[in-house]
DNA sequence: AAGCGCATGTAAAAGGTTACATGATTAC
DNA sequence: GTAATCATGTAACCTTTTACATGCGCTT
């Protein structure tokens, strides 16, 4: 049965999917982005990366060099990439994050252009849904509600709002410009 | 020693602040705002409450009912706020995520006109930071970028640009009509 | 000569979820 | 009579963090 670990586990798949990188080389990557992802620990990523080579995901390209720790280099494998592939096409929950949908847009390349739009759309009726019950609470609230609730309402409708806006945008651009995903 | 549990435990204390409570109260709040601040599950807040109540931060009050489990509402303590106020007061470092901010702007009337402020501040540098560094990551990708990269950064940096106008926008108010929040 | 960046990893603990257990009341 | 809501709680598990351990090379 194959190990467990499964958010940072594709997380690191989809890096390797990019390009092969030692475990060293993910942290650094994910620090760089830490506000977009995450910023999982080495003691959460090496761990992961054994996990993932004990189930054939990826391999490792061993670099010794004298008088230092060698240099593993990890390269995903075809059973990794269908793994990953399947963990792309599955819809994004109610629940999820936009640390999660972060992630899938960062591998948008993996999608077919009518997969891409699928997901953004799924991601934009659920944003919609949440911007309605908040403009629901918000209109119940009115008068006598303390600021807090306000300021916290305020905050969180602009930015499914913003977030609304924005998929709406490249939704209208993935669909006026077809052509632009195929140019190589 | 105070029993561990913390996020959890910091933010059941700013409910209870706001009124007292059951445990399940708590669950249902918390779950009509899931988007807002997560949506802990009950094992999660069960044992919460009795690692506030055994560090007197907070006492309880248990209904009995006859036939039916007794409904144990939860009240905050002097000490309790005491607590909670130094979790606010600890300014909110640079990895805290939208949701931990928001739970700060839930307990704004815990805050000084000036605390409040400061924080708003605070959260907006931070934030135009990581503008800055998506804008500088986004000019080093510039044109043979992959679709991914573009979408990604696209997201993330419409979502800074948003926070950072509401924050502007809300910090106009705040200190252009200093009367509003001392009316009741 | 001190500290940081590179580069790997382990062990223990924290924090939380999932699933279960119980049982009355209300709604369809 | 079946399901959902109310209402509490426990136990086992999962993921990730924290802190530690090691050691070379480069910079200040």
């Amino acid at each position: 049965m194959p190990a467990s670990n499964t958010r940072l586990r594709y997380i690191i798949l989809g890096l390797l999917a990019q390009q092969p990188m030692s475990g060293y080389d993910v942290r650094r990557f994910l620090k760089s982005l830490s506000w977009l992802i995450g910023n999982p620990s080495a003691g959460g990523i090496y761990p992961a990366l054994r996990g993932l080579l004990q189930d054939g995901l990826v391999t490792v390209d061993v670099k010794l060099r004298e008088d230092r720790p060698p240099r593993k280099v990890y390269s995903i494998t075809e059973a990794g990439r269908d793994e990953l592939q399947r963990w792309i096409d599955q819809p994004v929950g109610l629940g999820t994050s936009m640390k999660a949908f972060m992630m899938r847009l960062m591998l948008a390349r993996h999608y077919s252009r009518a997969g891409l739009i699928a997901h953004m759309r799924q991601r934009q009726s659920e944003v919609a849904g949440h911007r309605l019950a908040l403009r629901q609470i918000s209109a119940t609230l009115d008068e006598g509600a303390d600021m807090g609730q306000r300021l916290a309402l305020g905050y969180a409708l602009s930015a499914a709002q913003a977030e609304l806006a924005w998929l709406d945008s490249e939704l209208g651009r993935l669909s006026q410009e077809p052509s632009l995903a195929e140019v190589d």
